[in-house]
This record gives C-alpha cells, structure tokens and sequence, in this order.
DNA sequence: ATTAGGG
DNA sequence: CCCTAAT
C-alpha cells in the first residue's frame, strides 16, 4: 500500500498587501516504503522505528517556530505591487505591511505497506492482511511531516494568492473578487472549502468526523479582543469622503459641522468606546521611516479599519529612538496611559463548529487577519490502479495503493493583529502547527462516512481493499486522547461536537505556550528564521518601495514581536498579557483641508484672531472632531505660508486666491494687534518696572 | 488644556 | 501632522 500524504497549507488574510511568492521548494519525501523495503521492516518495527525518531526529535529538540531554513535558491519574485490604498492619502508604505505571500509548502509522503503485514498480529488471513495499523502508518508519516515541519517547512500563500492591503488592488483577480465581500479577508478562490468572510484557511475540507478536533476555545481568547472590535463597524469597503463642509449660512459658527470622515467611513467614533480605540488596529501608512518622535499621537479618530503599523515599523522606531533620545518618561507615560492603542493580541483558537460559525464574522469585523482552518478533515484518497498487486495474484500480496491528496490540518484558528507582520503570522501559523502536530496527532479513517476504530481489523475486513472502491475512504487527523481522558466512548454522544469540546481542548491545552519574549532585548536580536527567508522580502519590496535599508533591517526583528501562541490554560489562568508595545500608535490620517474648511478657518480667524485657536475650533470646526485647534493653528500656518509663495509652488487643492487674500490680510490685522498688545505689555510692565525702580 | 513654534 | 516647551 502506498499513501501519499501532503500537507497543504492555502492561506489568505484580510489586507495583507501583495508580496512575491516564496518559490516552492523542493518536495520533501521521506519515503518509508523504501526503508520498509530495504530492512524489511515489519510495520511494527516500521512503526516502532519511526516513532523512536519522533520521539527523540521531538523531545529533545526545541520546538523551533522558525523552522525555515530550507534553501531557497530559486527565489522568484513576483511582480506584485501594492497600489496604493484609495482611502488613505499617505503613500503606503509597502515595506512597512511586510507583506507576504505564502506559498502553500507541499510534503509528500509515502508510505508503504507492504506484504510484510502478514507478520503483523493482526491476525489477518486473508487477502486484505494488512490491519488498521495503517493508521498509524500514516500517523506515523505525519508524525515525520510535522519533524519537517519543524526543520524546514515555509508556510506560505498559495502562490496565486496575491493579497492586497486595504482595498488596494491586487493582482489576483481572485482576490480583487473577494475583495468586495466587506470581509477584508480576501483570499484564493480556488479552495473549495474554504468559508467566505474568513481569513486563512488550512485547507479546510468539509468532511470531518468530529471525533477529535483540535480544539482551544476561542472563546477565552475572544475576552482579550473582542468586546472591543465587536463594536466597530466594518468599514473597510467605505472610502472616508471628505465632504465639502456647507457653507456657512450665517456667521461662522459651527461652520463645519459634522466629522463626516469619521461618519462616512463606517467607523464609530473613537469617542464611542474604550476598547474601540483600545483594539484599533493600527496605522503603519508611510511611516516605515518615520521619525522616532512623532510615534505618539492623541488618538486617531476614524482609522482604526484602513491602516495598519507593522512590527517593522515599530522596530524602525525602536531603532531610531536610539538615534534620537528625547523623550521622556512624562511623556513615554503619558503616550502610554492617555493614548490608547491597540492592544496587541494574537490569539490562536481552535474551537468547534459552533463557535465558528458564529463568531468568525465578528471576527472578521474586529479587522484580525484570521486563520482558520477547520476541523481536522477528512483527506480525500483516491485509489490507483497502478498497484503492482492486483486482486488477480497471491492474495498475500494484494494491497491497496491509496494517495492522500493533502491532510488538512486538525482544526485551528488564529486570530493575529492585524499589525501584526505577515512574518509573524507565519511564525504564528508555524506555531501552532507545529503545536498540534507536536502535541499528538493520531490518524483516524473513515470509511464510507463511519470512523473505524477497531485498529485490529484487517483493511479487507473493514472494506478497504483494492477491489474496492475507496472513494469514500477518508482519514482524519486527531489529537491524541490524554490519559486523563474517559474512553471516547463514553463521551460519545449524539453530538458530535461535545466531542470536540472534550476531547480536542487537552491535547493543545498541554501545549506549553511558546515563551517568545517580546521584550527589548529580543527587539535587537534578529533571529534566524527571518534571515533564512528574507531574500523574497527584502527584494520585492526593496524594488518597489524607496524604504530604506534601515527598515529592511529591522524587518528582520518583527517577528519576534510576535504574540505567542496562547493555550487555552495560559488564557484561562493567566491574564492577558499586558501590551508591552504601546508604541503602536499610528501616525494620524492625513486630511486635507477642503475649500469649505478653509474658507470657516480664515472667517473664524477674521473674527477671532490667531491666537485663540482653541476659540476658533470652537467656532468653526466644534463637530469636525478630527480638527484640533492644533490643526486649525497648523492650518492656518500653511495657509500663510501657502499665501505667500507663487501659485506654481502650491499644491494640493488650490485654494481661491479670495482666500488666500483674506488669509494675508487677517495675518496682518491679527499679527499688527498681537504687536501692539505685546508692545503695550511691555511698555506697561517696563512702566511698571520704572516705576518700582522710582519707588526705590 | 492651550498656545506658539519648530520639524 | 507631529512634538515640545511654555503657559
């Protein structure tokens, strides 16, 4: 028999700005019919052989997320590039998104099982001999794929799966589809399994016994997010108009009169909810080379769906905060208690059915790049006909050639920030991965929609011979029951899914968290699994972005600002860990001044004066929430400046020349008061003194 | 919290 | 727009 297992990983993620495609590494293939071939291993001893190695590696070996070192030689880029994102006027900053797309990484294996199960005590006499041990033949060949896995496995987009940042096009059609869905979660169309609405997928096929999904309850997870996201709207899809501000009809008072940015963008108001702004995903926009200082900011008010800061951007700033020493702890504090950000969160949940179904699109809507992959599927087999044994020989050397198309990963699902870089979130997938697999998977086979459990039946008793037809043979992966745990069958009941509860929360729950620090030592240390695959990023990126080398350095760090993955025991017992990155703050969207705004500014400053902006905000802009007097000074500063270069130099909207008129003649009326105030202050206060002095 | 000014 | 210093 000869089983052919491939571990399929389609990805797709909402935003994730198109990245050139890792090249497909070559096909890992361990095959274990030729070392059964060669020693003419029993599959006991095949079994017992193999899983000695497992254990050993798996044991005494650190558990390396970063386990890319495979050797990329052929790296192709991928022309693909990141239009810039309507809704934003910042240029985006691709380098800043890290953008990545994963290419699915393919292990095949192979297994055989030859005639040597006869010596197998199974019991088997008869044509079919060799037993349900199969299972663990193929669990075995996982078991092996998830040591790959942990030495040399990318996980990757699928290679068609040029995702797009924001809205921004993508050059998937695929993707540019899925776009519109309002999920932001766009990914490849051509997994059949895949649900609509959500973020990554691991092969998600439908066809899964429920026996014993992998299972982390989303659920404790969702406490450290999701209130907050559940309140902002979506809005991905809605571009932020800025309306021209009515004219004002009398006076200037309240000139503009609603924040219709905020409004028509789709987002609530920041002022709505704490948690809204505490969760806001982050803006990373153009500031990738940003400038240490200007990485605090009050609150942003409607930004919380279109931007994004990556890790790389918060690195870039780490860095040059050396370069520039200047703040300080009043104000680190006060960025940090007044401003609110993001609370980084990356939460990897498996969970069952329901919990899915329900809670993904709200997910969806807390603008997490999610991955899903569903419950632990049944992989699809196809028989061959190629057997060298057909039904006609010694019916000792019958045997059935069966080829696993892919195995899908046991159910799983990673909620990531959104901030988060495409390199940690592969990492994060890795993680998790690498969890399941590590923390225990067995084989299960369905036949004909029926788990068969009796491992000591023969593959002909069962009905699986190579007269038969194998369209409906399926297997599964399941975690392994814990001792802890009561007899499957005594938790069996009708609902498949109370299985999933009991059976799949402890083997991942037993997963000790990986214990990445993201902590500022490890901020400066780059580690090796972005070294060993930062030719494609670095590249594509590079090309198309005037980054600098500053940030592509940095880059490199970002994954280790990843969240760990978090069991459901460390979510259950432990708090939520503490954002220790404040600094994720988002440099505000920039908005232009309209004509309409500007002509309320100029007519409130005629009115008031230049040094009463907080009056002036009052007057004219007391709705525009995204105006500060801040903005208004700024403003009007600009519009001076504007005023007084050549109509050639100006850029953006013009401005009326009426306007700019105005805008020279108030400055000179207001700035001629503030002299002759400050003049007769200081007359007066020298009067003052020169009278003190006569007193004397 | 505002204002003023440099970046 | 951001950041800071000075009010």
């Amino acid at each position: 028999m000869v089983i052919q297992k491939r571990l399929d990983y389609g990805y797709s993620g909402y935003q994730v700005p198109p990245m050139p495609q890792f090249p497909k590494s070559a096909k890992k293939k361990r095959s274990v019919r030729k070392k059964a071939d060669e020693n003419q291993m029993c599959p006991i001893d095949l079994l017992a052989t193999i899983a000695g190695k497992l254990l050993s590696d798996n044991e005494n070996s650190t558990l390396s997320p970063y386990c890319i070192n495979e050797t990329s030689k052929d790296v192709v880029k991928q022309e693909a590039f990141c239009t810039k994102v309507p809704i934003k006027t910042e240029a985006f900053d691709q380098q800043s998104c890290n953008n990545t797309v994963l290419d699915p990484e393919v292990i095949e294996k192979q297994i055989s099982c030859g005639p040597d199960e006869h010596s197998q005590a199974s019991g088997a006499t008869n044509s079919g001999p060799a037993s349900l041990s199969v299972k663990s033949i193929i669990s075995d060949a996982i078991a092996e794929d998830s040591v790959i896995l942990n030495n040399g496995v990318k996980i990757g987009y699928p290679s068609d799966a040029t995702i797009s940042r924001c809205g921004s096009t993508s050059k998937s059609p695929a993707f540019a589809k899925a776009e519109g869905e309002g999920d932001g979660l766009t990914r490849p169309l051509d997994s059949e399994n895949q649900i609509p609405g959500n973020g990554l997928e691991i092969n998600a096929p439908e066809m899964y016994s429920l026996e014993d999904p992998m299972y982390l309850d989303a659920k404790h997870l969702a406490l450290v997010s999701s209130d907050s996201s559940a309140e902002v709207p979506a809005c991905r899809n809605h571009f932020p108009c800025n309306s021209p501000l009515p004219k004002p009809e009398s006076g200037i008072e309240n000139v503009v009169h609603r924040d219709d940015d905020d409004n028509s963008s789709g987002c609530s108001h920041p002022s709505s909810t704490i948690t809204n702004k505490a969760c806001r995903p982050q803006c990373i926009g153009d500031h990738g080379v940003r400038k240490l200082s200007m990485k605090y900011r009050k609150a942003a008010p409607n930004m919380m769906k279109y931007d994004r800061v990556s890790n790389y951007d918060i690195e870039t700033k780490a860095v040059l905060r050396s370069k520039k020493i200047c703040y300080t702890r009043q104000r680190t504090q006060r960025s940090y208690f007044k401003r609110r950000r993001l609370i980084e969160r990356c939460m990897i949940s498996a969970s069952n059915r329901g919990f899915f179904s329900e809670d993904i699109s709200s997910l969806c809507e807390k603008n997490s790049i999610k991955i899903e992959a569903h419950d632990p599927h049944r992989t699809s087999l196809e028989a061959k006909g190629a057997s060298p044994t057909r039904i006609g020989q010694s019916s000792s050397y019958n045997s059935v050639k069966l080829s696993i198309k892919s195995f899908k990963v046991p159910e799983l699902f990673i909620e990531i920030p959104e901030n988060a870089t495409v390199g940690s979130l592969k990492r994060t997938v890795m993680e998790t991965v690498t969890a399941i697999l590590k923390g225990g998977l067995r084989v299960g086979v369905v036949l004909q929609g029926k788990k068969v459990r009796d491992d000591s039946k023969t593959l002909c008793q069962v009905g699986i011979s190579s007269s038969e037809k194998l369209d409906s043979l399926g297997f599964t992966l399941e975690p392994v029951p814990t001792q802890t745990q009561p007899p499957p069958s005594l938790k069996r009941s009708g609902d498949p899914r109370l299985l999933c509860l009991d059976e799949a929360v402890q083997p991942l729950a037993r997963i000790p968290p990986l214990d990445l620090s993201i902590g500022e030592a490890s901020e400066v240390t780059p580690q090796p699994v972005l070294t060993s695959c930062p030719e494609s990023d670095h590249d594509s990126v590079h090309s198309r972005t005037d980054a600098s080398s500053l940030d592509k350095a940095n880059a490199n760090k970002l994954a280790l600002v990843t969240v760990p993955p978090i069991s459901v025991e460390a979510l259950t017992v432990a708090p939520v860990p503490k954002p220790r990155r404040p600094e994720h703050v988002q440099r505000r969207i920039r908005r232009p001044f309209s004509v309409a705004e500007v002509e309320a500014l100029v007519q409130a400053v005629e009115k008031l004066g230049t040094g009463r902006w907080r009056d002036v905000k009052l007057q004219a802009f007391d709705s525009a929430k995204h105006r500060t007097y801040v903005d208004l000074k700024d403003k009007w500063k600009t519009l001076v400046h504007t005023a007084r270069i050549s109509p050639q130099q100006r850029r953006g909207e013009p401005v009326p020349q009426e306007l700019l008129d105005r805008v020279l003649s108030a400055q000179a009326y207001w700035s001629q008061q503030q002299a002759k105030l400050h003049h007769i202050k200081s007359s007066s206060a020298a009067e003052a003194e020169t009278t003190s002095c006569l007193l004397l």
